[in-house]
DNA sequence: TAATAATCGAGACGGTACGTCGCGTCTTCTG
DNA sequence: CAGAAGACGCGACGTACCGTCTCGATTATTA
């Protein structure tokens, strides 16, 4: 009866995606299941404190322990580290996606802009994306988890707009897409990152793409 | 136990901008001066550790102090924290100001956003900048340091040029100096920024320069 | 969260005499039965460990759940912790009773030191008793458990004995009965536990009953 | 200048036996010297807790520090354990070395045994020694030192006595002194030890002393 | 030529957080 | 119900840095 146990199993995290597993039962799971409640809690602590205006270097995970009321070690079984866990939580606050109008790729645009300076302007009113955004880098699966989940989809989003708007004769055949795309959405990522002293004006989304539509050398006034 | 804590004077750091004291001498500046040579030890100790891959995290004062063979006290004495200390990092590697050729304010634009793709290159090829920048919305004091140092000076010369160009003829009157500034930075920063698995393309600063001038609904084939 | 606990009714373990109830069921035992291979394995699998050499400090409850392959509030249904459970271990241990010649007091202490002597050998061969004893004292339901099984037990023999002794005229009327018992018993005592570098020499026990009954001032030599 | 030490040398805890060094200075002594308050305050805060009741057991290096003011670093940089604080903290309390009348070798006999039982007492007073002996055994570092600072120089003087006892006399030739010593040591060890329900009687050091020299056969009457 | 004073490397100091482990209790599913 | 499995709140482990504080030794200026 000489059982011990020698690799305790490699802890197995949640992946990214995928909070409950589809559907086919991989394993037949054993033991007490982990509580959703405990999830929730934590996940809202964190949220809950960044709003608060705790600074992300004072966020320790003994800290957001005692806030959610649970132990260390229940988080660690969760989450490998702080990034992991930030993933999670920057999911949990992500707007859902904005519906698109249709009425012409030029609104398409602006409303996908619209989105993306709306997002701006959050980060800065709750303090709370401003760091995890500012720290992203640093951490790089976070960055990883950012793009797949958030940047990835819009981008994707953006591309088939413009390349409808191709179709449809409203850009040249022959158009770069990509260029395209970081041309109208670079200068609003800008104003959100770089000028985060100034407003984001309301119509600047409008602004953006009338302008980058028209070009410089004629100027937005050019529009129809 | 020796409890009895004496306040003692607060620290005077060393002004951002100015080593030396400049020519009145405030202090009779008695005792041992401090020595010039520690203070390059430092900076380039940490150069050297940010170019060994060294990620940003583990850059203690601790080991900091001790790559360079130094104490932390003569960290201290110099910079209130890592937040100062970064700040004179980042001044000692900004490369120098580029010399525009005035041929033509597309040119002149060009250059300038050539110079920021350079930036963005050696940002990859060195990990040096990368983790530096990354983190610096987080070290509020480097953020503000390094707008007034090295992105403020930039963008000035950006909207001389744009300026120029409208006075030329080559903008229409009336032009939004700094929403032109930022239809071709920013393309250029979200290249750099966010798409760090891409290659930034050897025409890139030209391509962006183009598309703005002519605008996505003409196409940069319009050009001269 | 489930924050309010009930207080449930307080955990009844086993007496420890009495694996199985005597007879009169007094409950009428309903649901599964609790397994004798369960028990059998958990204090097996914590020998094994011991004479494995695992030091004391090592055996935690969850390690002995793992070797066992057991779950560990199985072992928390029987016993309170790991006090009660080592005094199962220890009394599965301990040899049988020596049996006395009875030719003469002497011989019949001498068979009692022995007796001693062999478990201070086992102690030392097996490391098993070596630590369980040395911890008990920080044990003191074990320490009493271990009093109670094995100490009194061998102690009322020898006083026995050296009772008959008088009876029989080996030692002088008035002889103080406990005095004695610890004179011969001390000794051996402190050659097992304080002298663990020492060999204990075949024929102590031997040496150590004709001294005592000879007195330092005579010397062993006097003996028939 | 790239000194990055690697080797963080290993730390060096002080020798048990000397406190400081005897005088030829083996290294200058660079850096802040540690502070003689700071090593009283633990261990006279580890006397306290002991003192007040508290079981070994609950004797955390965190509460230790907590209790003493204090780091836990500066526990740890002094000594590597609890085992070795322990050391320190059974050195600072044991009593002074008893001093031998030499009137007779059984009047130093019983000295010594006095001395033994008066340890045996205020290991059941203070609750103090009570569990540090326990759980000696388990620590074997703490049992070694035990060994060399406590008991071997005690045993050593013993020895002594015995030895001259036999030059004077006192004992018969080729008496065998190891054995002899234990002989009058080993019942204390026994009442100290292993009966803590009974008292230590005023005159057991006689008592032991007379019952071995005079032997069972004779008993302690026969003395002169 | 001293006396004075700030600097230097080194490292002790009280803290806080790290990520792990064991505690004893609980909750799930399977026999 | 018992049993294996493992989640849970808790608290200690030993380590790493934080920013401050002594140390002895060094290096200028001022008297």
């Amino acid at each position: 009866m000489d059982t011990e146990r020698v690799e305790r199993q490699a802890r197995r995290h949640r992946t990214p995606g995928s909070p409950t597993p589809p559907a086919g039962s991989e394993t037949p799971a054993r033991g007490r299941p982990r509580s959703e409640a405990v999830e929730q809690a934590i996940v809202e602590g964190v949220v809950e404190l960044l709003e608060k205006g705790v600074p992300l270097t004072e966020l320790s995970i003994e800290r957001i322990a005692r806030t959610a009321g649970v132990g260390k070690a229940t988080i660690y079984r969760r989450w490998s580290g702080k990034e992991e866990l930030f993933v999670e939580v920057l999911r949990s606050m992500e707007a859902p996606d904005p519906e698109l109008p249709g009425t012409s790729m030029r609104d398409d645009l602006v409303c996908l802009l619209e989105h993306l300076r709306r997002r701006g302007l959050s980060m800065r009113r709750s303090v709370l994306l401003h760091n995890v955004f500012a720290q992203m880098k640093t951490l790089p699966r976070l960055w990883d988890a950012y793009h797949e989940i958030v940047i990835d989809p819009r981008r994707r989003v953006m591309h088939e707009v413009l390349r409808r708007g191709v179709a449809d004769g409203e850009l040249p055949a022959g158009t770069d897409i990509e260029l395209a795309s970081d041309l109208v959405t670079g200068p609003m990522l800008l104003r959100s990152i770089m000028r985060d002293d100034q407003p984001l004006a309301e119509d600047l989304a409008a602004q953006i793409v009338d302008l980058a539509l028209a070009g410089l050398r004629t100027g937005p006034d050019s529009r129809m």
